[in-house]
DNA sequence: CAGTGGTCTAGACCACAGG
DNA sequence: CTGTGGTCTAGACCACTGG
């Protein structure tokens, strides 16, 4: 009847998942409580608690106090995409990477920029433009906002050597951030930059980087025609 | 000197975070060993565990064993985000939801599709199109194909009232999926049911779900211009 | 109020990999 | 071989919330 013994804490992951999908536990079931499982498969409650947790967190479960554990109705699964640095992500695809700083000032960013940054943005910020590339073609361009005042030491850095995107990644440390994806047509100056069409679809990310409260720095990558993100559910 | 009281793991991990976006532990540095912090914060070296767990899962430190925990060199943050039903994802903005079914036909897929869908799909498949609506504008382009032989009760469900999307999240279980973003511009048809102009820039999502290793469905969704996905870090 | 999940503990053994 | 994280256990108390 029963297969491989129970030894740790995957092998309940594993015959709970089995369960669901054998619809063994319905959508909207609720199943046996943690008390229960342990004693059926003859382990510890926490470990139980362990698996449970697990899969709940992977969105098949909802667990609440009191109401016991049911199998979701809407598996709302979650993909996790890693967000890696641009030099990181060109060269694990064994190309070669490469990078031009354009333009690098000081200034007042425009309103779509400060809304993004929190409004509480009083300082001038500081306004980079680079294209980097992969095998010598254009892969993104990065139009990036600074706030140099949670950052000062990136007025010493030689931002023509080494990327503000590789910088900030390794001296500025972030609390959170929001990101958001989209599709944009290539403008006159970036269809030039990415020697693409004039309104081509490109593959924009918006990005903030917060800490705490205070915003650090605004990014749009605007990537080259093709460009495609993967991952995994 | 030490501020409030340690009492659970999610104190010790924002303990943590504090020490590491203080820098007191530096990228790469090694930091005390489970059984030294569990002395240090006064609680059960279990405790520390959990909270060093969600750190690194997290990506802000790497663990090994023997090796010890450094804290990472290049904080590669994850983003998870949620891949709703479409209907959920209109209702949740405050929209009202509609739904056409545009066609529904069986036959034999083209190449793209039978290789993202692992090439080991011998019968023919279902093809679906349909056009889903916020407010009653062109909110997204459904494309599916379906696998019958993993679903096959799909037959029997009414397409035209439910949309493919709704009934496979609720009725076909699956243990894994790809997903890929792009841009692509409209094509001629897809700028008819959008409402929106030919060659117009288009947020795109591609996505195969398998059980186990069989391809269940693949879809591309083409959203009209101007979609945007959210997420934070 | 009482049932359920959430967590902590102290101790133990194991698995892995550095030296 | 030895140190470190990974996990299990048995028991306990707590927090939340449904009835």
């Amino acid at each position: 009847m029963s297969l491989a013994r129970i030894h740790g804490w995957q092998d309940v992951e594993a015959e709970v998942l089995r369960r669901i999908h054998r619809r063994d536990w319905a959508p909207g079931e609720i199943i046996p409580t943690e008390a229960d499982l342990a004693q059926e498969f003859g382990c510890a409650r926490a470990t139980v608690n362990r698996a449970l947790r697990a899969v709940a967190e992977a969105g098949l479960l909802d667990r609440r106090r009191k109401a016991g554990t049911r199998v979701a109705l809407h598996p709302v699964r979650k993909a996790t995409l890693e967000i890696p640095m641009i030099r990181a992500d060109v060269e694990g695809s064994g190309r070669r990477h490469g990078y031009r700083l354009i333009r690098s000032d000081i200034g007042e960013a425009p309103d779509h920029v400060r809304h993004a940054m929190g409004g509480a943005v009083n300082t001038d910020l500081l306004h980079i433009l680079a294209l980097h590339f992969a095998d010598a073609r254009p892969f993104v361009i990065e139009d990036r906002w600074v706030n140099p005042a949670t950052v000062p030491a990136i007025a010493k850095a030689d931002l023509t050597a080494i990327s503000a995107n590789e910088w900030l990644l390794t001296h500025a440390p972030y609390t959170g951030g929001d990101i958001v994806f989209s599709a944009q047509p290539a403008s006159e100056s970036q269809a030039d930059l990415l020697e693409c069409a004039l309104n081509a679809a490109l593959f924009t990310i918006h990005r903030t980087t917060w800490d705490h409260d205070t915003a650090i720095t605004h990014v749009r990558l605007t990537y080259a025609p093709g460009h495609a993100l993967r991952t995994t559910l």
